[in-house]
DNA sequence: TATGAATGAGTTTTCATTCAT
DNA sequence: AATGAATGAAAACTCATTCAT
């Protein structure tokens, strides 16, 4: 199938370069990511990747923001969803949360906590794509309230920045492949706590 | 002098190396921490390290592992304290939390989440420690409970988990220096949370 | 617009990729030449360049070539003014000597030296400019001796040759800013030593 | 003979590094100088070279400075022998010139001249080692004048700036193997020169 | 116990060159 | 004539680890 991704358009051979990528890190970390290990797995060269990259670092602050701006497009479609503020916050937290143990996205994010201190890009991606989620749980709460859902006389930026705190610790859990912590557990537990951080109105 | 510091005994040493590779990390993430970095700061030799720990492997999971021993320590006197459950509770996420951006105990953390997925005994220390702050922090609630200062009826191991894990989130904000996440901002929202999840009964 | 300079016909377009090679160099050293950045000073791409030229060496071998060939010209109107011997001696040096740090002749020729044991072709081109030089300050001295100017028992190939080994000489000092080497220093030099090495008739 | 270049004091086993790194530079020039390829002249490893000198351009530099020094040994021991002026001078052009084509020293130091715009420290080494020519054939000449050898109106820094630029120049070429420029060549060269730029007194 | 010389595998990165279009 | 995507060889450098002393 290699004629279907490999067009003459530079484009779409980067975005499977990141996909791959983020596959490669799910499987065996960024510890075993390297350039000519991707390579041959995109069957291509690892002179070529950094042809488009630039560097390892580039290429990875790359994959996390692609892997979430396809994450933050589905929450935008989350919130535009005529269903209930319960609802909606049910799938905000289902969103959130890694599939599994080894879920790409949070590998690498896993993986990128590390590199933070390092690198002033990557601190800045990171803020950034944190703000998103944060600024759209506000909104979501926010409407909640509105519509007369939730408790009037709720702290909406508190109460996000706990929810969010508490789904990174549950992602972490899971991700890692803790004893008792899968994705199954994670959601019990998110949504027992959201029960009582947002109470209904 | 560093001969000031040492003593026929090697345990005395072997702590001091430690100590001195948790400050180390602390200063410069495990990045920097090359095991001949690491011998210059104590006036030793790298071959000298590997002698007692026979890898950087190891080194660094005595290295949490030490770090842990002295904080449940801490822990266990909290427990046995005479104060109040909500109190305790306050005094227990104190302790959690990191102190700021770069604390020691944190930073270390955080690094190793990246090589968790590699290393099985890394995984099996993680859960043991884990493990411990969960059985206190449910010791400490059933306590409360028990004192009819906590509702009774109470999910102690649920409510456990889920106050951990937003400790979890939060301490890598802080740890992370995120933007608006100091250590004062996390006890607030840790508080604030825990009252919530936790109400007085 | 590079559109300006281009023609229908290659070879000003050739010319112009010298032109710009010795500029590059003359800025940034033979180090910091590579084909793409050559290439984007010209609004061309690095394949088009190889087109030409074949390989980088051959680009170099003929950036020497045309630079040489440009300042025979000069020598040759040079030679038949109507000057007396001394004064064309006088402009002789002026012509061989760089015109400061960085000169782009002179700084190509020092990085060519480099290559010159491991390319035959360049080696060749450099010993018929070299003797494009010899031949013609052999002429120029020989005028001068038939003229009366210069003493008439002048060994003119021997003198020729020591005239240009010093003005190499010189030219390397100057061009890779040695202290007290600039230009003004060199031609005093030069002059000097001229005088005792070409005594008046 | 290995066990005889080998000692415990590493002093020795740099000093051999430095001597086959000039080896290898005389015979296939800087660019074939890998580090790996001097490693196994040396029947060591690479990572070992760099071990002790921390980069390979302070290798190089290293090499001109061991190489240089023992020269300047043998200048020193030169101008204290009791041998008149003239011969002195004859002696010191003989020490000056290279042995012939590929002589490791000056092969060096062509290689060097391209790299002296980026590397400030090579330039003051140098510089340095050039002003440690130039002060003690300037002391030559002085002590010829006094002693009524050469001519009592000698410019002395002057005419010993020429004659080593002049050197410089014939050294370039021999080093080259440029056609007719052998060492015999060059030293009648330097000897006619020199008679005529430091007349007898 | 303690040293530090020695190893060597492993990684990113650069760049001239090729070639299909 | 011109492009620029793709290649792949090469090279410096790092560092945990070993081991003779």
């Amino acid at each position: 199938m290699a004629g279907a991704t490999r067009r003459r358009d530079g484009r779409i051979t980067q975005e499977r370069m990141l996909e791959e990528a983020m596959a490669a890190i799910a499987e065996g970390g960024l510890a075993t990511l390297t350039m000519s290990a991707l390579a041959e797995r995109l069957g291509t060269s690892g002179g070529h990747i950094l042809y488009y990259f630039g560097s390892k670092d580039r290429l990875l602050l790359e994959a996390v923001r692609w892997s979430e701006e396809r994450l933050a497009a589905e929450r935008t479609g989350l919130l535009g969803r005529r269903v209930t503020a319960h609802r909606k916050l049910a799938l905000f937290v289902e969103l959130y949360l890694p599939s599994g143990p080894r879920d790409p996205r949070w590998t690498l994010w896993i993986e990128l906590w590390a590199r933070t201190a390092a690198s002033e890009p990557l601190r800045a991606a990171q803020q950034e794509i944190d703000d998103g989620w944060q600024r759209d749980l506000e909104r979501l709460l926010a409407k909640g309230v509105e519509q007369g859902r939730f408790a009037a006389s709720l702290d909406v930026p508190g109460r996000a920045s706990e929810l969010l705190a508490l789904l990174d610790g549950l992602s972490t859990r899971v991700v890692l492949g803790q004893r008792g912590a899968d994705r199954a557990e994670a959601l019990e537990r998110a949504r027992s706590a959201a029960a009582l951080l947002v109470p209904p109105g």
